[in-house]
DNA sequence: CATCGTTATGTTCATATGAACATCACGTAA
DNA sequence: TTACGTGATGTTCATATGAACATAACGATG
């Protein structure tokens, strides 16, 4: 089935797309960056940065994080993290919700093709 | 200020965004691969591996090219390449309409912060 | 026949990207 | 004190990606 990704752009070096919003859910869902790193086949390290990028690219830091501690450590969502997830989410489901119809058309032009020939 | 972009999956390798669709306009308007690779800062070579790419990823092809001739040759969308371009700036436009009101919103939110502390 | 602009490739190189591994710091709990 | 799980980095390596350059085929046109 044809789907939608969207991605935003608000200005050089600031684009956000599914992949780090993912991230972003997995981490609230989890609480630990490693967590949700596990989670999508991705390696600490590279969660890690993604998440360091987007606390750099945004004035407001999206992920607070602590070490040492009960489990170890772990990582939350910021406020303002937990706003950007949910306006990405409404952004998508708009942009999806709008472009079905459109998108169901290729689909079936590009059926047409397969099939033909 | 904020904007969308849009990408449609179509399966695995088989997607396409605004990179490729804009070749595909640039081609259409010129006539010609390297002029559209001109005109977007990108080498023959590139533009030439997009197309290519393209044709590909389709049952059906997207550009037709000759070589020789006239003016040294040429190449033109074929009509599911036109098809396919006008399908995806309806898919974006429509994406972009639905989503305009969260996008200010998120910018709006986006400023503030800029402007807090 | 020589020229021109285009398509169509090959080849080489620099760079970006991510994978993999290796530590260290930290704070709670046993 | 030791162990544990996590955050936070450093380092190295393989690979993907695109840039750059080079060349041939082609067909009209002069």
């Amino acid at each position: 089935m044809a789907s939608l990704s969207v991605r935003i752009d608000l200005g050089p070096e600031l684009r956000i797309g599914p992949g780090k919003i993912e991230l972003l859910e997995k981490i609230a869902a989890f609480g630990s960056i490693s967590a949700a790193g596990r989670a999508m086949d991705m390696s600490y390290r590279r969660a890690w940065e993604l998440v360091e990028e987007l606390n750099g690219t945004f004035e407001s830091p999206v992920v607070s994080a602590q070490t040492g501690g009960k489990r170890g450590g772990g990582a939350v969502l910021t406020p303002f993290g937990l706003s950007l997830v949910a306006r990405y989410r409404a952004i998508e489901s708009a942009a999806t919700q709008a472009a079905a119809a459109h998108l169901d058309a290729l689909q079936g032009e590009l059926a047409a093709k397969t099939a033909a020939e």
